[in-house]
DNA sequence: CATTGATATATCAATCTGATATATCGTGTC
DNA sequence: GACACGATATATCAGATTGATATATCAATG
């Protein structure tokens, strides 16, 4: 899961370890606070793998790569070397930038349009998958859409069977009613989003496949910046 | 945390493994799906420590199987093969049911009573904890709630400025607004747990400490069965 | 110029997940 | 009767994650 969401981001621009790390909390919101012994390690998994490779660690174009072996403890020297020689950026410690391969790009998308296994109901597999939505083509971006609100479907009616329990205690119960309103709420903004997506489709099939009668029985809320 | 999630459950009763896991997944709602290789470990991990200890499995006569009246719709499968075979004992994988022991419950009560590391912004841990808050003292109960209500307001915070975020395509954008919907969603709900338990320790002074002026503005929601 | 805080990578023990193995028992089904 | 199947029940493993700690650079503060 981690994979999926360096590959995504690194999909955008190469990047270091420890900006995806932020990018990873600031902008997508998802692993709040990924632990660098986690991260660190799944880019090592990346790189071995070959879908991930070290791009020139920021220096000018005159310093190469420190060395082949990983001792990286001495690498911060070319760094040093690097931001003295006049390095416009604020060039910190020797950074270890990587970049998507070619066979990193294929994975990507394979790990994105995956389906996760049935039992599997977690809200951020869904958030990572739906903030790299745009790589998706449109009907396998629907399927996640819809996906995920069988999911939550199904987790309503537990939820409820639960809050209809008896032996609960206020604190309890309480925690099972607002679970159930969450669960509702999520599936209502899903609604939302899949009757957009819906709308969407039926117009790109209206200009490439000729006039056809959509019922457009809702505006379109979403709006593209 | 699973630590206190078992320690919760034995804190009502005796458990063995399997049953803990269905309370867990059934009634508490949380740890959707805790995998046996953590649940186990921690049980073993727990018996090494003191906190709990095995209560004769499947005992000759003296069966100590929870009560089958009180909504247990599994769990008296190994009681009934005992009473009608006398079991010889033994022979078959049985099982381990585990009991509380008073050092078991000071851990609960310590773990239970903790602040979370300031870091820590779960669900999770909070769940679980109001799920057992009708084991703390009024106090650290409310302490608890707003604790929590002060986690959520940062995220809030974060969750804004994301939202307010201008690279963001649809689909991220969307993520970003819901997530700021469900958190002011969640912080509404917590005021109103708030209330309740102002009011409740309000009522409890006036009883103990003589009438006192309770300015009650605000109907108390919650409701115990 | 010493100290703090942000940037940056790395590693470790403890723990959690998902998968698999083993075994018993009740139920349906042919 | 046999025989598969699913639920119950415990256990273990590889691989991934967490939280902590170590190391090092650099900017700002006093």
């Amino acid at each position: 899961m981690l994979d999926l969401a360096i590959l995504g981001l690194l999909h955008e621009q190469e990047l270091h370890g420890y900006e995806i790390r932020r990018r990873l909390r600031d902008e997508l919101g998802l692993f709040a606070n990924i632990s660098f012994g986690s991260l660190y390690p799944a880019l090592s998994r990346l790189e071995a793998s070959g879908a991930v490779a070290v791009a020139e660690s920021t220096g000018p174009a005159t310093v190469a790569v420190p060395m082949p072996s990983t001792g990286s403890i001495s690498g911060d020297r070319a760094g040093l070397r690097a931001r003295r020689a006049g390095t416009p950026r604020g060039t910190k410690r020797s950074r270890k930038v990587y970049r998507l391969t070619d066979q990193g790009r294929d994975l990507f998308e394979q790990l994105l349009d995956a389906e996760e296994p049935v039992g599997t109901d977690d809200a951020r597999s869904f958030g990572l998958r739906l903030a790299f939505a745009r790589h998706l083509a449109p009907q396998a971006r629907l399927s996640l859409l819809e996906r995920r609100r069988g999911q939550l479907t199904r987790r309503l009616a537990t939820d409820r069977v639960r809050a209809a329990g008896q032996s609960l205690d206020v604190y309890t119960r309480s925690l099972a009613e607002h679970s159930t309103e969450a669960t509702q709420h999520d599936i209502a903004w899903l609604d939302r989003l899949i009757e957009s997506e819906r709308q969407k489709q039926a117009v790109l099939r209206s200009e490439t496949g000729g006039p056809r009668s959509g019922k457009s029985m809702t505006a379109v809320k979403g709006t593209n910046p």
